[in-house]
RNA sequence: GCAGCCGUAGCUCAGUUGGUUAGAGCACCAGAUUGUGGAUCUGGGGGUCCCCCGUUCAAGCCGGGGCGGCUGUACCA
């Protein structure tokens, strides 16, 4: 094929591969938190990549593009289909259409890849990792709590303690500060969703920012002017006043709360309960990192009563000196209405989400030794030093794979140099190498390739390294199973 | 989507007022060493200078349009 018409090798943005060394520490980072969800009495369940389009949202499909964010096709009986984007409307859609097999409330967990048609961005894939656990069946706030406590124990376990704080809000007191500014009518839908993503903001804008999303808008630093929600200055104050609630104690913040809703019974009500779930937290000797933040909303439109937001508080740099914002690792909350569209009933349901993706790269960032463990070992690799003995290199290989060392000979073309440049390259721990001379007296040549780079470095021509031959032994055939595990003992333990 | 910046080898980049055959470092391959991974030296492969149109005797360089990337912003149910 010629240069011209091959295509060119790339992964589509916003997806990325991952290799070895990645996949051994999610592995273990999953392993982390999969514990912590058991420990609390989660069942691991898991549900299909696809889903109904009508399943995963209130919407259905008009166009050629059922809805912009997701990842959308039409089955053969066309009907559409999607991509799920997050874990907890197919769960929803999962109990319901099981509810009368499942105990009530029912407790579940699961890890899986989720997409969302979006702009990528660092940190920010259209294909990443989330873990999820969620009680559907109960309306309790000790639900709600446990969910806080849980995601303060599964970054506790991943090594995080202290560094990390998990943010409580609730949505009814949000609904109520709108009732009081008097934009809670039907007609007003639009505007309180403008002024709860101006909210969402305002740990990147600030309050200034905010307070011009709030009102009439705000231009950014290329130029570019984002219309406001036209809020006169008294409700622009009164909403700030609001993520501005919260004190020196959660009863402070509360307190504080109960002004800004008084009148609203909605609001009161959720103040209450942030007050219940506080107290549970305390109890539970949580409160110095649950702690309630008036500030925290969260963009979706489900949640229904308390929300929360795991937040890591260090700051690291990458490699230009930058500093790197991971912001929300994980978030969640109550979501009474999403499997009741399935049922007759209403469902109580309160859920968390861990964003595993982001929180690998955090965890990378300040070089976790959940992740940053050194890589899994290469294969031993059995040299082919003469062709037409391959039936005995396969004979090595085989004795080795039998007592549960990995191991392989060498698959290409090439000579013995570029076979060591190959193992090299593998990470392997050893070679074995048996030429005519070594198989003339049963031996084998077995060269420690670890021992032999350290002992590389003190030497200067390459003829004196080529003749010490570092780090290299013969043995008797029969004893090749011994003689690999001593090196790799000697380097693994 | 909107705005700003950018696009030369696998990667990071240089390339003079527009001027012959477009370069470097790293990486890759080979040889020095016909049986030894590092280091050193020597050589080699690799380019639609993002694409198209235009200006010009002549375009990597200038102009227009398109595509792609990055950053900000919006969206993220």
């Amino acid at each position: 094929m010629s240069k011209a018409d091959t295509i060119k090798a790339r992964a589509p943005r916003g997806f990325a591969d991952r290799g070895p060394a990645d996949l051994a520490a999610s592995e273990r980072m999953l392993a982390k938190i999969r514990e912590t969800f058991e420990l609390y009495g989660f069942d691991g369940v898991e549900t299909s990549f696809v889903e109904y389009t009508e399943a995963l949202g209130k919407f259905l499909p008009d166009q050629d593009r059922p809805n912009e964010g997701v990842f959308s096709f039409q089955d053969d009986d066309e009907q559409w289909l999607s991509l799920r984007y997050d874990l907890t409307a197919p769960l929803a859609r999962f109990v319901a259409e099981n509810f009368d097999a499942l105990p009530k409330p029912y407790r579940s967990y699961r890890a899986g890849w989720v997409f969302r048609n979006e702009k990528p961005g660092p940190g920010r894939f259209r294909q990443f990792m989330q873990f999820d656990a969620d009680t559907v069946g109960s309306a309790s706030v000790a639900a709600d709590a446990e969910m806080c406590m849980m995601a303060a124990d599964t970054l506790d376990n991943l090594g995080l303690a202290g560094q990390y704080v998990i943010k409580i809000n609730n949505r009814k007191v949000l609904d109520g500060v709108l009732e009081a500014i008097g934009i809670a009518g039907e007609g007003q839908a639009g505007q309180r969703l403008t002024v709860l993503r101006a909210i969402d903001k305002l740990d990147r804008l600030g309050a200034d920012g905010v307070a011009q999303l709030l009102g009439e808008g705000r231009k950014d630093e290329s130029g570019d002017f984002t219309k406001g929600a036209g809020l006169s200055p008294a409700a622009t104050e009164r909403v700030l006043a609001f993520t501005q609630a919260q004190g020196a104690t959660g009863a402070e913040t509360i307190e504080n709360l109960r002004k800004v809703v008084s009148g609203s019974a909605r609001g009161e009500e959720g103040a209450t309960e942030l007050a219940e779930i506080a107290a549970l937290v305390e109890t539970s000797g949580y409160a110095d990192r649950v702690i309630i933040d008036p500030s925290v909303v969260r963009g979706l439109e489900y949640y229904t009563g308390p929300v929360y937001e795991a937040e890591l508080t260090f700051q690291v740099q990458d490699e230009d000196g930058r500093p790197v914002r991971f912001g929300s690792v994980g978030g969640g909350g109550r979501y009474d209405g999403l499997v009741g569209r399935f049922r007759p009933e209403p469902v109580p349901a309160t859920g968390f989400s861990i964003g595993v993706s982001r929180l690998f790269s955090a965890l990378k960032a300040v070089k976790s030794p959940i992740v940053s463990g050194s890589e899994q070992p290469g294969p031993v690799v059995v040299l082919v030093m003469d062709k037409d003995q391959v039936a005995s290199y396969q004979r090595m290989v085989s004795t080795l794979r039998k007592a549960g060392i990995r191991a392989e000979f060498y698959l290409g073309s090439s000579g013995m140099k570029a076979q060591m440049k190959y193992a090299d390259k593998r990470n392997s721990p050893c070679v074995i190498i048996q030429g005519s001379n070594e198989r003339e007296r049963g031996e084998v040549e077995i060269k420690d390739l670890i021992e032999g780079a350290k002992a590389a470095a003190a030497m200067g021509s390459n003829a004196e390294w080529k003749a010490a031959r570092p780090a290299q032994f013969s043995v008797a055939e029969d004893k090749l199973v011994d003689a690999v595990r001593d090196v790799l003992s000697r380097h693994f333990g």
